[in-house]
Formats: structure tokens, C-alpha cells, sequence
DNA sequence: AAGTAAACCAAGCGCTTGCTTGGTTGTCAA
DNA sequence: TTGACAACCAAGCAAGCGCTTGGTTTACTT
């Protein structure tokens, strides 16, 4: 397990004691709840018990808090994923890896919000849709990896940037239909979505 | 194929050449490529011709326009579905349609625009949920009954509920990195998505 | 005790939003 | 010709929005 306090020292997240951090753990929690442009500096500031106009003491602007938020969780995600990959060879357990360590930041057990990601994209201008791509990349690239060797290994038909398109919709459209304190566990479910593509 | 003045004398559409029928469709197109809130009945009106209030002669208010949108998406892409299933026996052709369909909702094909009743769920108050999720299980019951089918006949592990899940976000989710005048085209992008679910 | 800087408040500006209101135009039937 | 009705305009209201400003509090250093 990665800790906590040593990804603040690596800088890979703010600290959520500090002022900033606790600003984009809220942040991130409205967003996820109602959205970007539905929420507003008020109900933010609010979350954290300071007036609208405090926040900008710490962000240039509103779209800034967003892209903030969506860089630490893209940092966070990959700094978990890359923790829980490590000696794990057998492609099968790699890719079920992958997917149970997705469906945990989609549902933010470890501070994430990985939806928001893909769901409030177009909330930012193309010059910080542009700076997020880049973080992204490295975090794509190693699904495109696997997938391409789980290709190789005759798992599945598909390439690995279009199987790994088909199951990031598949993992994130969750949120609008699987109930995390229903029948399916959200172990079950990383099962199921493994079974789908890869079982027989 | 079925007809569109057909569908407009059943009461499945309205006449895209009535004033409300305009509306509809300028605010889908506009819901689709700057979503809900962030379009304002002055983008409508203006895309149509007319000015901001006079929306409001044939819509009680913004959200209604949206739920509308929703409700012939539906309706449409339920009679486009129905039709071209007519005289399909084959389970895997069965799939195959219904995954053309969806993919020709999703991309406006028939002037339908599949997306939005997924990306802008959250921008209908509950009543209106409830409105439109009852229209919309109509069309969800014909794909679980399909994959129900697939799963008896060992096309796949899985549930048609979980199944249609899965399937659901992968082929929703393509907006976000598809691109229609790639090298893909819509109807290889189909095949390679029955490929990552039931290929081998 | 004095100084400094970060964190925050209090107030509000300028703008946009969805929507209202009262009146005008065009169309068509009687 | 008249009446009726749907479709639209012109103008603007009330509320909410992101953000700014100038001043105050708090915590910490020297």
C-alpha cells in the first residue's frame, strides 16, 4: 500500500489538512454530486466554512479549482495503480488489477474521483484540457500496454487503445446504474466487467 | 425502413418543421455539443430565429425542452429498433442491430441523439426522471431480453441486465474519443464492439 | 513587542440567467 | 369584414453568477 503522507511529500497530492486541499476535497465531492457548472463558488466555499470571495485567495479562477482537481486524481490514480501492479506478472491478474483499481477511484476510496474526469471534460477550456491530457497519458498508456499484451496472448480480438476505450465507458458509465450498497459488490462487479470481456 | 411521416401521424415525433419540432431540435443539437446548463434559451431562440421569450409560448420552461428531447429520443430510436429487428432470427445478427442502432442514435444518423439522455440525466429533476425512465424501460427490456437470449445460448457469461450495463457505457462513452471521420467507420466501430463482447 | 504574511471577511459590482408581461403581427375560418 | 387564435416581439425584472476590492483577523517569526 502507497501512503498518504508520503504521496504529500512527493507532491503528487495537496495536502487535505491544508487549506487548498480541503478546498478540492470538497470541490471534487460538488462536482461529483452536481456537476461543474451547477456548482458555484458559493456552495463550495460554504462546504468549507469560508465566504465565496476566500477562495480565490487560493485559485485564479472557478475552472482552475476543476483542473486542479482532476490533475490530483489523475496523479493519485496512477501513483495507486502503479503501487498495486508491482510483482504482479500473470496477464489475467494484471488486467483484474486494472479494472478493481478503476472501479475504486470512480468511487473514490482512495479520495478520487475518477468521473469527473470523463464527465466534466468539457467544462474546461481547450489550453487546460491540454495540460490534463498530458498527465493522462501515462495513465492510458499503461492500460494500452496490457491490453496490447493480453492481445498478444489471444485474451481478446481487440487491440489494446480500442479495448481500453469499450471498458473505460463500461467502468464509468457505472455510476449511472450500479448501486455500491446493493446485491453486487463492488468486487463482484470488477468480476463482471473481467467475465465480459475476457471470460469464457 | 420506416417512415418519417409515418412516425410524425403516429405521434412518435414532432413535425421537425413546426415551430415546436424546430425547437426540439436546435436545442438537442445544442444540449449534445454545450450541454444542458450551459445553453441558455437565447442560444435556442437564436438557432431558431426568434427571440428568447417567445420560447416560452411553446415550452413551459427550460427543463421541459430537455425532458421533450429525451422522451422522442426515445420514442425514436425504440421505432427505429423495433423496425429494423422485424425478421431478424439470429441471435448474434440480433445483437449486431442493436448495436447499429444504438451507435446511429448516439451519432445523430436519425436525428436522434442518444447521448444526451445519459450525459444530461442529472439535469432533470426528479419528477421528470421519472417521466422519461418510463419510456425508456421500454427500449432497455428489448436489450436485456436479447442478451438474456445470448446468455442461454453460452454467447456470453453474463446477465442481460449486467450485460446491457457494460455494453451501455462502452458503446455511450465512444463520444469521447471516437471520431466519426477517422479511420473507423461507424459500422466497423459496431463489429469491433459485438468483437470485445462476444468475439472469438 | 513588533513585524510579516497568509487566510479570511464584508460588501458589492457587472453581467448573465430563466422567465414574465403587454402588445403586435400573420393566418384562416365564418 | 370581422373575429379568433397562434406565433412572435420588445422590454425588462428578479435572482444568481463569478469575481474584485479594501480591510481585518490569525499564526508565527524575530
Amino acid at each position: 500500500m502507497t501512503d498518504l503522507a508520503q504521496l504529500i511529500d512527493e507532491g503528487v497530492v495537496t495536502d487535505p489538512e491544508s487549506a487548498k486541499g480541503r478546498l478540492l476535497r470538497e470541490a471534487s465531492q460538488l462536482f461529483k454530486e452536481k456537476g461543474f457548472t451547477k456548482t458555484t463558488v458559493r456552495d463550495i466555499a460554504a462546504a468549507v466554512g469560508i465566504l465565496s470571495g476566500s477562495i480565490f485567495h487560493h485559485f485564479p479562477n472557478k475552472e482552475d479549482i476543476l483542473r486542479c482537481v482532476m490533475e490530483e486524481t489523475i496523479r493519485l490514480s496512477l501513483a495507486r495503480l502503479k503501487s498495486e501492479l508491482e510483482g504482479v506478472e500473470a496477464i489475467d491478474d494484471q488486467i483484474k488489477t486494472l479494472i478493481r483499481c478503476e472501479l475504486d477511484a470512480i468511487y473514490g476510496r482512495g479520495g478520487q474521483d475518477f468521473t469527473i474526469l470523463v464527465s466534466e471534460w468539457r467544462s474546461l477550456n481547450t489550453e487546460n484540457q491540454a495540460k490534463v491530457l498530458g498527465f493522462r497519458e501515462v495513465y492510458e498508456n499503461l492500460w494500452h500496454q496490457v491490453f496490447n499484451d493480453a492481445q498478444k496472448q489471444g485474451l481478446s480480438p481487440l487491440g489494446g487503445v480500442l479495448l481500453r476505450g469499450f471498458v473505460r465507458g463500461a467502468l464509468v458509465d457505472t455510476i449511472n446504474w450500479y448501486q455500491p450498497d446493493g446485491e453486487l459488490s463492488l468486487e463482484q462487479l470488477a468480476e463482471q466487467v473481467y467475465m465480459a470481456f475476457f471470460g469464457r
